[in-house]
DNA sequence: TTCCTTCTTGCGAGTCCATTGCACTAGTGT
DNA sequence: ACACTAGTGCAATGGACTCGCAAGAAGGAA
């Protein structure tokens, strides 16, 4: 499979479509990888690569961990799906869609999806002040929730 | 020493300063700590925990690298110092002075300090939609720097 | 100074999240 | 059916911390 640049995903809308995307980049499609997209596209969340694998081993307990990670690389460069990181625990997956970015609480951990144009002004004023190119997706901003704020 | 609430940075500017708002707080001033809090202002830079180890090592070197990050841990409670986590790799400790937001880059890995008026806009946005108080300090933003974005 | 309390430290072990090398297995085009 | 190579399981490894514990050192009291 060529690992060169993210074709921009197309219009893939079921884990077919993944498949078939995979296969037209020299890919295969096993077993593994379709419980995989399967599990992205059941939970359509926000998901660790912890709790993929345990979808995906609900119905086949063998596939490895190792496996899950090496998938999810893949399907991130066919731009399939997108991670984040957070300050602390593991990164999460989702299906890559519109982009949005993400609010997590240093309290609860919950993660609150959010539209780019929340950054938009932090977009252009690094652009414009650092020639720098902010990616709001990559990592998520911390802070405090509505529900934490008070203790 | 109390470990309650962050008795937020009064001016202390030195490291004897930094100690002894340490034994104002019950705790002592130790050689591991004292050498810690002087690799923090010498290099008055974004330090991972394992840099301010090699210096600490270059007087002391059995200064074990879980007394750093307890020290650091400490020291921030203290408000002396903060850190914040980037997407990849270590978390960087650095003086809390006035606080500054970071942007990173993903290929250099880069670090640009940037005024909190960055994020004005940001923190306003998420407080208005979600009750979210954005917290620009604790969380590196991800992105490309002009020099790396060509490529 | 000596003593005593309690904070600190060194060290080792352990945790969490993720990555890698390797030999084996299994999709695919022919 | 075959061969070629992508993909997989597994174990080991690695980075970045984190924790428990017993030994050691600060600093106030006597």
């Amino acid at each position: 499979m060529s690992r060169t640049r993210p074709p921009l995903a197309p219009d893939v809308q079921t884990v077919e479509d993944v498949l078939a995307l995979v296969r037209a980049n020299g890919g295969r499609s096993t077993h593994a990888r379709r419980l995989l997209v399967s599990a992205l596209f059941t939970r359509d969340d926000h998901m660790t690569a912890e709790e993929l694998a345990a979808d995906v081993h609900a119905v086949a307990p063998d596939v490895h961990l190792s496996t899950i990670y090496r998938n999810l690389e893949e399907l991130e460069e066919l731009g399939v799906i997108a991670h984040a990181h957070r300050a602390h625990g593991p990164a999460t997956y989702h299906l890559a869609g519109r982009g949005h970015g993400h609010l997590v609480c240093q309290s609860c951990d919950n993660t609150i999806d959010v539209p780019d144009t929340l950054f938009r002004s932090l977009v252009r004023l690094a652009e414009e002040t650092y020639g720098f190119a902010v990616d709001p997706h990559y990592t998520a901003i911390s802070g405090r929730c509505e529900a934490c704020r008070g203790s």
